[in-house]
DNA sequence: CCTTGAGCTTCCAGTTACGGGAACCTTTAT
DNA sequence: ATAAAGGTTCCCGTAACTGGAAGCTCAAGG
């Protein structure tokens, strides 16, 4: 199949598809006319990486992950692992933007929102974050 | 005060500030051997930006809020309603967090993490995501 | 046979918010 | 005089694509 149908039914955009290409993720057959041929394998492996980005992977472990699911002798703990990583990262960002959301939120908050121009936002961002001289 | 010192008085690295030169943020004088001099207003604008970047607004945003902080017949309201959006966004991104981070830590729970092949990990990013012929 | 449109190709630029490093000038201290 | 520290500009690289241009191929219609 063709591109167009590869994207389809992976779900990814072409233009995707042909990044992965680019950077080495799969390596579909040509056709005479230098069209793309999708094979089954490819669209799984296409499926996988949908897979794994919407888990939120960056690119280079789906490349990891990717060559483990083919590895039939992989370990699970090599999965196993870099999943762990991955969840850790994913909980420091949560960390990172409930804080951030703590503080605005208070921010919001004590703000009237009126056509005056006292604001506590404001305020906030303006009040002193110098260290002396 | 130099590039240096406002650096170091507004906790923002040297690279940053002349960044936020380049694209408008703020104008420093120049001295003339070409150095960069920063007053106290250049060094409130740069507490300012670096306050607002903390709480995740994005660039645009913090020129947005600069020009409101600038403008002494602001509304509160505009204020706020650029907070709230952020708010919304930040929001939008814990919801999304959160998602990936139950699915991932079911799977890696599920996952014995061992010498041996098989893992429920792999098994569920392979899952057939793929849409019918 | 010709044309039109869809589908495919490659390549280049832009996105966000900087960071690294080169090449070079100025100031300060020894 | 010289060396170190601090300043300048300029250009490349990041992550993971997205948009668009220019051009080739293929299937259908008149």
């Amino acid at each position: 199949m063709n591109i167009g149908e590869a994207a389809r039914r992976s779900g990814l955009p072409q233009k995707t598809i042909r990044y992965y290409e680019e950077i080495g993720l799969l390596r579909p057959d040509r056709d005479g006319n230098g069209y793309r041929r999708f094979r089954d394998t490819d669209l799984h492996k296409l499926a996988f990486l949908g897979r794994a980005r919407a888990l939120g992977f960056p690119i280079e472990e789906c490349r990891t992950l990717l060559g483990l699911y083919e590895d039939d002798s992989r370990e699970s703990a090599s999965v196993k692992a870099v999943a762990e990583e991955h969840l850790a990262k994913i909980d420091q960002k949560i960390d990172q933007l409930r804080s951030m959301r703590a503080t605005l939120s208070d921010l919001v908050q004590a703000c009237h929102g009126d056509h005056r121009p006292d604001c506590p936002i404001l305020k906030d961002l303006a009040g002193n974050g110098l260290t002396p001289t």
